[in-house]
DNA sequence: ACCGCCGATCAATCATAGCT
DNA sequence: CAGCTATGATTGATCGGCGG
């Protein structure tokens, strides 16, 4: 057999089936994340400074206007969507965190 | 170079290993849903509980053995039919075997 | 019709754990 | 102890869906 794993349900469409067999092949893989081209490497490595001035922007504000992250990546040398994305991305790192925390709290309502 | 990075080298340094059991738990689920390993965020709160470990965990487990099994199909399938066998096996006895299957023979 | 955001995931990589 | 592999965590970027 080959393997299987469709995308998430929530990706692929509303339909979700209970599959709960073992390996059972089929699905003929789906087009998934595009690595770009070339050598497959399109994960920009942003320097310390970039990293650094991101993240105080951040500390500034959680969100930026169209007009400050034009500022942004021009001063950083990024592209205004990789600003954007790292903003995204900034969020989301913190959302997971208070979201973890509030788990772990309740589940010591549980034990006690 | 070195010294640059580790500025910004956090949680990543002191990893732990999950215990066997909360492995063990992973797996089970991972391969009696193979045809969709997407636990949701219910299915990972349970999951994070029974192996005691957080809901990102969790996350991070299955997003690694997502990409790592396929990467290893060969291999991973050897555990696939593993655990799908133990599975049969379990509802069969309807017992624990208790069998210390640390990790693979890799054969 | 377009854009940004969210939530989840991917994919590559880092750094360490743990076995040989 | 050194070397190598297994594995948990991080993160830039993508996908699909939603709302303005």
């Amino acid at each position: 057999g080959t393997g299987t794993m469709s995308p998430p349900a929530s990706r692929v469409s509303p339909n979700r089936s209970s599959n709960s067999s073992a390996a059972s092949a089929d699905l003929p893989v789906v087009p998934k994340k595009k690595v770009v081209d070339e050598n497959g490497t399109n994960r920009t490595n942003f320097t310390t400074h970039q990293l650094t001035e991101l993240e105080k922007e951040f500390h500034t504000a959680k969100y930026v206007n169209r007009t400050r992250r034009t500022e942004i990546a021009s001063n950083l040398k990024l592209q205004e969507a990789q600003v954007k994305i790292w903003f995204q991305n900034r969020r989301m790192k913190e959302k997971k965190r208070e979201k973890e925390k509030a788990f772990l709290a309740r589940n010591s309502w549980d034990s006690n | 170079v070195m010294i640059l990075r580790s500025r910004f080298l956090d949680a990543r340094r002191k990893r732990r290993n999950f215990s066997k059991q909360a492995t063990e738990v992973l797996n089970e689920y991972f391969y009696g849903h193979l045809s969709n390993p997407y636990p949701s965020e219910e299915a990972k709160e349970d999951l994070a509980r029974q192996c005691n470990i957080t809901v990102s965990q969790v996350s991070n487990w299955f997003g690694n053995k997502r990409i790592r099994y396929k990467k290893n199909m060969a291999k991973a399938q050897e555990e696939a039919s593993l655990y799908a066998a133990k599975k049969n096996a379990h509802v069969a006895l309807g017992g624990m075997t208790g069998n210390p299957y640390g990790m693979l023979p890799g054969a």
